[in-house]
DNA sequence: TCCTTTCTTTACGTTAACGTAAACGTAATG
DNA sequence: CATTACGTTTACGTTAACGTAAAGAAAGGA
């Protein structure tokens, strides 16, 4: 008696299509069971889900997010295994703080432009 | 007597291909004047270049990036664009902070991710 | 039982963002 | 003066990430 969720209810929560989904299965992102030949969904396939989409707002490919959801899966028995993972995981992370960086720059470079309008809008009714 | 630059230099500095920067000024990203048939950057140029490729990183289409270098360029003169303007900035401004959201929450997972993997090793080691 | 919904597989189509190659001009250099 | 370096246009090729359409199975309701 556990949750489960069809195609069409991860499509229509997260707004894809369900065509969408299959093709991340494709690429050997989901795994969902099959009752006869219909796709069965768990909560963790729906977090997968959740990441993928979330890695795809951020930009990246769903290799990249392939490869972000692997880690988050194995936890690697072997202390060579342990030290790749953690030198990929810091490789993600210096990556997304200067995305970081990136961003705070454009955010900053968008408010002095609304300033610029909000400036100019003053100038009109003046 | 003002700065200029040719492609190959620009390529040279931001890491990318000739044929990219020819590609943007194909989808009108680029202006470059030309001196008979070669191509010449002013900083302008190359700061827009700076600014689609930073784009780029934060995973905005080229047509998104175009959007922005435009309004930068036009500050509009009348109320109605001055108002539009405004609003798409609006917009700009919150698709990067739920983008900044989901920045900070993959930075966190990650962090988790090492600690257990350095747990990992510590365990190992005993 | 028939119909509608929801699902399946298979397969070809599409768009963005370039890569790659051909064929040629020009300019500086040994 | 021939070669090497750098530039040009034109055009076809490629990859990722799906869209779209066809054709059919299974299941529940009127």
């Amino acid at each position: 008696m556990s949750i489960t969720y069809s195609i069409s209810d991860l499509a229509r929560e997260f707004g894809v299509t369900t065509r969408t989904i299959r093709f991340y299965e494709e690429k050997g992102l989901l795994n969902p069971k099959r009752n006869g030949t219909r796709r069965i969904y768990s909560p963790s396939d729906r977090t997968k889900l959740r990441l993928i989409l979330r890695g795809k707002r951020l930009g990246l490919s769903l290799d990249a997010s392939a490869e972000i959801i692997l880690m988050y899966g194995s936890p690697g028995n072997n202390r060579k295994q342990l030290e790749k993972l953690i030198s990929t995981i810091r490789g993600k992370q210096a990556e997304l703080k200067r995305q970081q960086q990136d961003l705070k720059a454009m955010l900053g470079e968008l408010s002095n432009a609304e300033d610029k309008c909000l400036a100019a809008l003053a100038e009109l009714s003046a």
